[in-house]
DNA sequence: CTAGGGTTAG
């Protein structure tokens, strides 16, 4: 914002002979012929406008050439130079251009409610506001949120017969939508005379915002015009309100239509890759962004690193971490977390001392991408003590999550007392995730009781959440409790629950292959069993024996394998083996989390087929390589 | 050369 070159003024001024700094001066030539367009936009500090002001009373040149938005920026910025107010007060016209010109500056100011003062004030001395007078002050309206002085303007906007102005209009429509008024910005967006494409993309972001992505896309299909603020706009908002595959399915019609991104885009479309694992689009849209030379905007390295990390690419995403010339906390949280769900939690807790080391202060966020590193690896005492550093060393007070997370790090352990009395004592509200948390580990350490505390919650706080009514009847059914588990799972069929289906996806050049649990209509599903079954031997000979335990229902043996065998990330994987060249890494997403049978079955088939095959699960990564997993079965 | 709309880590 603060832009031009005092430098470049300096040798000019130099040229009149007014001050001289530091020999600075290039020997330039006289600007006699129009000194006003040259170089009365060119001072930033006061001091500057002083010697812009010593011309002006050299030259004679009257004072009200002045640039006067300039002379009430250096006002602002330093409110306590009189200087600069003097040169203002001899100036009595044109008034309403001066005072918009300070407007503009408090609205963008750190305390925007200086503008909305400022238009009180204006009001006092009786100056007529125009048009950029009420954009400025609406503007910090927005900022603030001020949906009372906002509608002061707006009817004053009215008054003063600027109702037909769109770009005003716009704005008040922004207004109120961002205050939650949808329905008000809706009924204005209505009744305007015209619209243009500013009016439709605002309309589309604040229902994205409020959450109601089916009326924003409907506003998409339906306006006139579409530029690419639009089309981002669509895209980033598919991706917010969690529907990554729209986002990517819009932007390959974007394509088609033959616009190109930009940097926003680009961010846009890397999360969504990020969330539905595409690599193959993460990459190209990667080599896109290097050759455009926006690797360098910090925005896009740190979602190139989330994107990277989140399609198992550890290392590519340590590589654009590595190149990055500055990082933000962004970068840095994003690289700590990313070594967290990859099981890498040495590394992740070095990645924070070097952290600390360059200076940069964590945040929440920080902490709990370590706090998850430590629950991963089970690394208790280093968890605990995070926990207590966090708000003694940096003054961050724990929110829910990371209590969560502290909570998932004790269960899991195996201290499940020591997690429930945690929840008990915490100072907030605990909320589903944290006792979900305590009641995944009484799925691990199959402790019924401690089960039982955690769903008589978990019933009240999300009782539409069929996860948890799934762990418990398996907790139950583990424990050969057939009765309960089966109460359990009426209880869910009287809410009108059903168990989420379990699928998983593998990617095979750019294409997205889904299988869902006990599949048998895939046209190559011959082929998949015909593999399986010989995987199988070798398998066998390596001591697999096939865990029929996790199949929890009350049936013959013969039975439970057979749905063993189906399970999607087994589909997965093998249509995988059969599809890509030998020695290529498998990548497959699931949905849930992966279960125990499949884990020990893909350690023993990443060593048969000497593959690497990486699952991401609903947690975490898993990287099978050699018989061994890279979550050292810690999971 | 006084105004409005799109972006990242959990």
């Amino acid at each position: 914002m603060v832009c031009p070159l005092p430098c470049a003024s300096l040798c000019m001024l130099s040229s009149f002979n007014i001050e001289q700094r530091h020999g600075s001066h290039i020997s330039s030539k006289p600007i006699s012929e129009s000194p006003k367009t040259e170089l009365f936009h060119k001072f930033n500090s006061p001091f500057e406008l002083k010697q812009v002001h010593t011309l002006v009373i050299k030259t004679g040149m009257p004072i009200s050439d002045l640039p006067l938005s300039r002379v009430a920026s250096v006002c602002s910025l330093t409110p306590s130079f009189p200087y600069a107010q003097q040169i203002f007060q001899q100036v009595d016209q044109p008034e309403t251009f001066i005072w918009n010109s300070c407007l503009r500056d408090f609205a963008e100011s750190d305390s925007p409610f200086d503008a909305i003062l400022l238009f009180y004030q204006m009001r006092r001395y009786n100056v007529l506001p125009d048009s950029f007078t009420c954009s400025f002050v609406l503007k910090a309206c927005v900022r603030l949120q001020y949906l009372f002085h906002g509608r002061i303007i707006h009817a004053f906007v009215e008054k003063l017969g600027l109702q037909l102005n769109l770009v005003l209009l716009n704005v008040i429509v922004h207004l109120y939508a961002s205050c939650g008024r949808i329905n008000d910005a809706i009924l204005l967006f209505d009744k305007m005379p015209q619209r243009d494409v500013v009016t439709w993309n605002t309309m589309i972001t604040q229902l994205v915002k409020m959450g109601d992505i089916d009326s924003a896309y409907k506003m998409f299909v339906q306006m006139p015009d579409r530029n690419l603020r639009s089309w981002t706009a669509m895209i980033a908002g598919f991706v917010q309100c969690g529907k990554p595959k729209e986002a990517i399915a819009l932007f390959t019609k974007m394509e088609e239509v033959g616009l190109k991104l930009n940097e926003v885009t680009v961010v846009a479309v890397l999360a969504a890759c990020a969330d539905v694992g595409a690599l193959h689009l993460g990459r190209r849209i990667h080599d896109y962004s290097d050759k455009r030379g926006f690797t360098r905007n910090i925005h896009i390295s740190n979602t190139l690193i989330d994107m990277y990390i989140k399609c198992g690419c550890l290392k590519a995403a340590c590589d654009v971490f590595k190149n990055m010339k500055e990082r933000t906390i962004v970068s840095w949280s994003a690289m700590i977390q990313g070594l967290a769900i990859h099981g890498k939690a040495k590394e992740a807790l070095e990645l924070f001392s070097e952290m600390i080391c360059t200076g940069m202060k964590p945040n929440g966020v920080t902490f709990l991408g370590l706090l998850n590193a430590c629950s991963h690896m089970g690394l208790i005492n280093e968890g605990r003590s995070f926990f207590a550093s966090m708000t003694k060393d940096y003054g961050i007070i724990p929110c829910i999550e990371h209590y969560g997370c502290m909570v998932d790090l004790l269960s899991r352990a195996g201290l499940l007392e020591e997690a429930h009395e945690l929840i008990e004592q915490m100072p907030i509200k605990p909320n589903a995730a944290v006792w979900g948390a305590l009641l995944g580990g009484c799925k691990v350490h199959k402790n019924i009781e401690m089960a039982e505390i955690a769903m008589r919650h978990l019933h009240e706080l999300d009782p539409l959440n069929d996860g948890y009514y799934v762990v418990l009847s398996n907790i139950y059914s583990e424990a050969k409790k057939w009765e309960d588990a089966a109460k359990v799972r009426k209880m869910m069929r009287n809410r009108g629950l059903k168990k989420t289906i379990g699928w998983s996806s593998v990617t095979i050049g750019g294409t997205v292959h889904e299988f869902v649990a006990g599949d048998e209509t895939h046209p190559q599903s011959k082929d998949i069993f015909k593999m399986w079954n010989h995987l199988l031997v070798y398998m066998r000979l390596k001591g697999y024996v096939p865990n029929t335990s996790v199949v929890l229902l009350d049936i013959e043996e013969e039975e439970k394998e057979k749905i063993l065998f189906r399970h999607s990330e087994k589909l997965a994987l093998v249509f995988g083996l059969i599809n890509t060249p030998p020695g290529e890494t498998i990548r497959i997403c699931k949905n849930l989390r992966v279960c125990e049978d499949c884990h020990a079955s893909f350690k023993l088939i990443s060593s048969i087929v000497k593959r690497e095959i990486v699952v991401r699960d609903r947690n975490r990564f898993h990287c099978f390589k050699d018989g061994y997993c890279s979550c050292k079965d810690y999971w």
